[in-house]
DNA sequence: GATGAATGAGAATTCATTCAT
DNA sequence: CATGAATGAATTCTCATTCAT
């Protein structure tokens, strides 16, 4: 069993890879394999079809995602250590091809209601905790009732997914490292504007 | 001449529609000749290829559009007003496929380089556009020195094609109206912090 | 009636062109139309399809060289003179298109059972035409005997035909320049062993 | 790996056939796979494209038919054997479908500049050939200082390809068993006035 | 478990030809 | 007489998927 599931990894991994690099219109099953360096009969061995691949394969990487996210996440309690959290994750993102994988999934989702079903879910995983992240960072602050968390929260994965579309579009990672630059003065003055996490009622 | 003209419109709307409804990857020359009512062959009679017949599409919604966006947001001075403004646009860009077309080409601009630079030159345009409005919106307040245009204009394309995408995963446009009816009161907040447009230096 | 006759002209020097600069295969309706300036439509109201285009084209090129064909080797005696014609012929040919559409003809002949009708008539007068000249040639001389004049005359067809095409593979003439000056001795010698025309029985 | 190789060999067989008895126009990707028996999309798995194709049977059939004259003419000393021998491996070229095959790969050519260029490559092997051929049977003979052998077997080879051309435009392949009769008497003429191989210097 | 050759359903695109103007 | 927009069939090529080995 321990073969199979690696086997399985590969070609997980290949998958998200070859979304990564090539998009979703060219993730064909040939590309993968050439990928992943098997043959193009074994996604079938292990999938139902491609679809089921791709389903397998936004899992996978959201749940990787998602444990580092919790993890370094936890301890950032002002808007400026959260904001550096988050920069380093998504250095993370785009090292791993996540985001990439994850941006060309939800394209691909507007072929397959199958896909599109499971992509969705994954989304809204995201999205409620970016609201929770949200909420406890406005937790007892003013900020609290100004900002309607859900909208937030759509907002912030709109803004992420947007973002990644627009640097395929351009061909470079500029746009992102400028608007987490740019974040930071913000989140300073933000910071010294709301009261520290620890005197909130 | 003009019956020309007239053809090349057809098929630029019928190939609008086809985008925004089937999306990039079902717009196939055959689905936009069905949407129009004409036979595949025409579209390469008036355009070379798909391609042009895209980079052209892309162009001429884009253009109608700019064209509302700098009617309507020109008498608007304070966040308020220039929210209902930008409410009402979205409308239309909802209405007419605007923005699930520009999306739907974003997405296709991954397939060809050709598309990929027209695509990007729209995009440009557009975000000088959400640059000029937000400078002239902040100018003489004290935001105009707190936020980076350029970094905001970014941030505010990239929302815009990410809201578009979790709409279409969604299949319905629920959540662009709640982010708008959610934005109001920080708007109106907004307007009443910062001075009026009349009285700034 | 000579406004037709000049239109049918015109498009009869555009096919020609076509033929020799494109090749038979990119010789479309289109590609005529484009090189003789005229809409497509026009060759369809002077003749009954491109079939019956080609042919009218290899007739009409066929009886304008073979006219200057019998012009020039009228007076040609010997070898050497008769070598030396030739050579000016076929400068023509290939200044004219007429070889380069002519091969192209026969190439097409393959995909129309009724061209193929027409170009073998043509080929057939030029066949007829080379034994009558090799005849003349030779009467008289113990060479009448020697070769036979049919297949003499077929052979030089084959080779015409065949240079053609060579020529057209490496995208330079120079290799019929080269025959025609590699020939040239050797006609000077057949020349000084034969006896003079005036001489023979 | 053997399945492999026997696929292409059958595919290549296909096309060779295709392109000998339906001409070039008429390989399309569907004749080629209903000659042989196979899907069309075979082809595009053993090969890139059909210029591809193309290019791997002319060197197939070229590499094929090159050996057998090799090992033909070898032998052949005087002008007599000499035609005998090629009159027979003439005849193997039509059984074959050779020389219909590669004069159709000529005219090919025209239409696509990677087939041109491999095309002339193995036309240009044959000419070599044909010029080593020419130059062995003319050593130590009047004709060697005669006979510009670089001339004479671009030529022959013209007089090959033009041949098969009227070939295939008779339909019938009279036209070469007349010229290789014919021929005879002139090869034995020749062989009595030139000195035996054995008894040149 | 794995392989990779084969299939068949479409995809984009090209053109001869027609026909309303 | 001429135009040129439109049609529809045919072409090359791609790919998800199957299945014999």
């Amino acid at each position: 069993m321990n073969r199979k599931a690696e086997a399985r990894d590969r070609i997980l991994r290949a998958a998200i890879d070859t979304l990564a690099t090539q998009g979703f219109a060219a993730s064909t099953a040939r590309a993968i394999a050439v990928a992943g360096g098997f043959a193009p009969g074994v996604i079938y061995y292990h999938f139902d079809d491609l679809d089921d691949l791709f389903l397998a394969a936004m899992r996978y990487t959201s749940d990787q995602r998602m444990e580092r996210y919790v993890e370094c996440t936890a301890t950032a309690g002002d808007p400026s250590s959260m904001l550096q959290a988050l920069r380093e994750l998504y250095a993370e993102d785009v090292a791993t091809g996540h985001i990439a994988a994850v941006q060309e999934l939800v394209v691909g989702a507007g072929t397959s209601a199958r896909l599109a079903e499971g992509v969705r879910a994954e989304i809204a995983r995201w999205e409620e905790y970016a609201e929770t992240l949200l909420r406890r960072l406005t937790a007892g602050t003013p900020l609290e009732d100004l900002i309607p968390a859900r909208a937030a929260a759509t907002a912030v994965m709109a803004f992420y997914l947007g973002l990644e579309m627009l640097t395929h579009l351009d061909g470079d990672r500029a746009r992102g490292e400028a608007l987490f630059a740019a974040a930071e003065p913000l989140a300073a003055l933000l910071g010294m504007l709301l009261p520290p996490p620890g005197e909130r009622a």
